[in-house]
DNA sequence: CTCGTTGTATAGAGCGCTCTACTAATTGAT
DNA sequence: ATCAATTAGTAGAGCGCTCTATACAACGAG
C-alpha cells in the first residue's frame, strides 16, 4: 500500500479511500491511484483490513454435509442474499463427522465473521447456545427453539399433510408411510402423516425405514407381502422412494396403475424422466435467503429470536394416480 | 488477550506462546493462562494472528458449482489431505456464473490463503496465469498445461477406451457415442471414443448432445430411428445416459437385452437400483488429495510444474450385456 | 566465585490496513 | 474583504496478534 501511495504520489490514507470506493476522492487522484495499484499488482490484504476496521463483511456458512443437495442449495440461497447485501460468503463443512463440525465452526468463529448460518449440525443444544453467544447465529433445519439464535425450518408435518391430501383425493385409503426413525426431520414427517390420516378416519400404516434406497426397497418388499397391501406408499424421502420404485418394478407391479409412490424433498432424482416421482418440494434456496435476512437483522441489532417455518409444496408427477382396487 | 494476560498475571507474549502450544512454557503458567482464557471466553482472532505471522495456514478451494457431486467430492479430498497436514480449508463457489467465480477467487486472493485449489473454472488461460502468479495454484479438471501452476486431471480418453473395450468384448460393433460438445472434458471423451473404435476397425458413430438428461433423451430418439440402430449407446455422462434409459423404456426397448447403455462419472444416479448403470468411475476424492499434496509441495518451494493424469475405472452394472442381433 | 548454559518470561516493534481528527484549499454568501 | 461551509487530502494512532531480541533466574562446571 505504501508502494502504491508512493508511486501515485499521494498518502497511504488516500489509497485506502480509493480502495474502499469513497466518494471523497477527486477523479484525478482516483485514476492515479488505480493506475499505480494496477501496475504494482496491489490487492488489499483482507486480514489487515478486517483487523483494522473491526468488521469482516463476511458471513460464514457451516454445512453438515456438502454432498447433500439440501445443503448446497441452502448455501446458494445464502450466497444470493449475501451478494445482494454486499457481503462475502465463506463455507466450511463438517464432512458428516461431529468432530469435523467443531473444527469447521471454530474456523469460522476465529475468523470473526459477522455472523454464522449453521446447516443442520449434530450439535447438542448447549453447543448451539455457546456458539450463539459468541456471534449472531441462524440455524437452518434445527428444531429446538433457543432464544439466543434464530431458526429457519421446513414445515415437515405440513408436507406430509399435503401428501395424504393428494392421495386421498385420488381415492386411496390404504396408505403406508416408510419413515426414517429419528433422523433429522423424520419424526415430524411421520407425525404429520399420522395426524393427517387419523383426521380422515384412516388407519396410518407406518413402516420402519431410513433415508436411503435400501430402506425403501426393503420396506416395499414387506409391504407388498401383506394380505392387503397398500395402494399408495409414501416414503420419508426421494432416495427411499427410489428403492420402493425399484422393488415394485422388479416384482412387476405397475406405478402408478397398481400402486402410487410419493417421495419427499424433490431432489434431482425425483425429476428424472425414468423415475418421475411425485414428491414434496422444499424451497431450499429460500431457506438460505431467509436465514441470511434474519442474520443481517441480528447483525444490525435485533435481539429477540425469530423462528420461521417455511411451507413446502407438493409436486405432482407420474408416480401417483387414481386408486385401482381390482 | 491483554485481559487474559492480566488475569493470569503474565505477559501478553506468554499468552501468545500458550495459544500456539509452544514447548517453552512451564506447565504451571500454561495452566494459569488456559484457565484465564477459559474464564474469559477468549479465542484468538485469526485475522490478527495471520496478519502478524504472515501466514494463514489455510488453503482455499474455489469450486465452479457446489451442486455437482464431482466438486464436492473433490473438496472432500482436499479437506482430508489438508486436515492431515494441519491446515484449514475455506471454500468459495462461483455458482456456475463466471462473474461469481471471479468474486470467489478474489475473496480467496484477498484472504492470502497459502494456496488455492481451483475446481474446473471457466477462466481463460490468461486469468489462470494471473492467479497462479499471485499464489500457489493447482487446477483440477482443467486441461491447459501452464507451467506456472500444477494440474490434476482425469484421463478422460482412457475412460472412453475402457467403455469401448467392455462393449466390444460383449460383441457390440455398432456403438454410438452421445457427446457433450465442448463442455469441459467432453472433447477428450469423444476423442478417446473415436480412437478406440478406429483402432478396432469399427466406425465411430457420434451424436451431438450435452451433459444433461434431455440431450440423452433426444439423441436416443434419433439413434433408434436409424435403419440400423446401434446395439450399444455410450453417453457423455450419467445424466445423459439417464435420458437414454428413459427414452428406451418409453418405446419398449429392453436394457440391456436389446440395447446396452453406458454412462460416465459414476454419480449417485448410476448406483440406483432402478437405473443400475454401467459407467466410468473417477476417483474424485483422490483428485482432491493429490491436488492438495501438489499444492503443499508448491507452498514449500517447488517451482517446476507438475501435471498429473489419474486413471479412471469401469464399473459394470446391469445396463450392459451381450449383443443380441435378432 | 565467576562464567557460560539452559529454561522461562518479557518488552516492544511491526504486520497492513482503517479511522479519527486535523489541515489546506476552494467556494460562496454576506 | 471576511468568514463559515464544503471538499480533498493527510498524519498518526491503533486493531490484536507474532516475533526478535533481550532479561533474569537457577544451575553445574571450571
Amino acid at each position: 500500500m505504501d508502494d502504491v501511495a508512493a508511486k501515485a504520489g499521494v498518502s497511504r490514507a488516500l489509497v485506502s479511500l480509493v480502495m474502499r470506493d469513497s466518494p471523497r476522492v477527486s477523479d484525478n487522484s482516483r485514476a492515479k491511484v488505480l493506475q499505480a495499484a494496477q501496475d504494482l499488482g496491489y490487492r488489499p490484504n483482507a486480514w489487515a483490513r478486517n483487523l483494522a476496521s473491526g468488521q469482516t463483511n463476511t458471513i460464514g456458512v457451516m454445512l453438515n454435509d456438502l454432498h447433500n443437495p439440501y445443503f448446497t442449495e441452502l448455501a446458494e440461497g445464502v450466497a444470493a442474499a449475501a451478494a445482494e447485501a454486499g457481503m462475502e460468503v465463506l463455507i466450511t463443512s463438517g464432512w458428516q463427522r461431529e468432530s469435523g463440525e467443531h473444527t469447521a465452526i471454530d474456523t469460522l468463529l476465529n475468523l470473526r465473521t459477522d455472523g454464522i448460518v449453521v446447516g443442520a449440525a449434530r450439535f447438542s443444544s448447549e453447543v448451539f447456545e455457546e456458539i450463539a453467544q459468541q456471534t449472531p447465529t441462524v440455524a437452518v433445519a434445527y428444531f429446538h427453539e433457543h432464544d439466543s439464535m434464530d431458526t429457519v425450518c421446513n414445515h415437515e408435518a405440513h408436507g406430509s399433510e399435503l401428501v395424504v391430501e393428494h392421495l386421498t383425493s385420488l381415492g386411496h385409503t390404504r396408505i403406508a408411510h416408510i419413515d426414517a426413525g429419528n433422523a433429522p426431520g423424520a419424526p415430524e414427517r411421520r407425525r404429520g402423516f399420522m395426524t393427517a390420516m387419523t383426521l380422515r378416519g384412516l388407519a396410518p400404516i407406518v413402516f420402519d425405514g431410513d433415508f436411503n434406497e435400501h430402506a425403501g426397497h426393503h420396506a416395499a418388499e414387506q409391504l407388498m407381502q401383506l394380505n392387503e397391501p397398500p395402494t399408495a406408499i409414501f416414503a420419508a424421502n426421494d432416495l427411499s422412494a427410489t428403492g420402493v420404485l425399484a422393488h415394485l418394478r422388479s416384482i412387476g407391479v405397475r406405478v402408478p396403475d397398481d400402486v402410487s409412490v410419493v417421495g419427499y424433498d424433490d431432489t434431482v432424482l425425483a425429476g428424472l424422466g425414468a423415475l418421475s416421482l411425485t414428491t414434496v418440494h422444499q424451497p431450499r434456496q429460500l431457506f438460505g435467503q431467509r436465514a441470511t435476512e434474519l442474520l443481517l437483522e441480528r447483525i444490525s441489532g435485533r435481539s429477540a429470536a425469530k423462528h420461521e417455518l417455511i411451507e413446502p409444496r407438493l409436486v405432482t408427477r407420474s408416480s401417483t394416480g387414481p386408486v385401482n382396487e381390482s
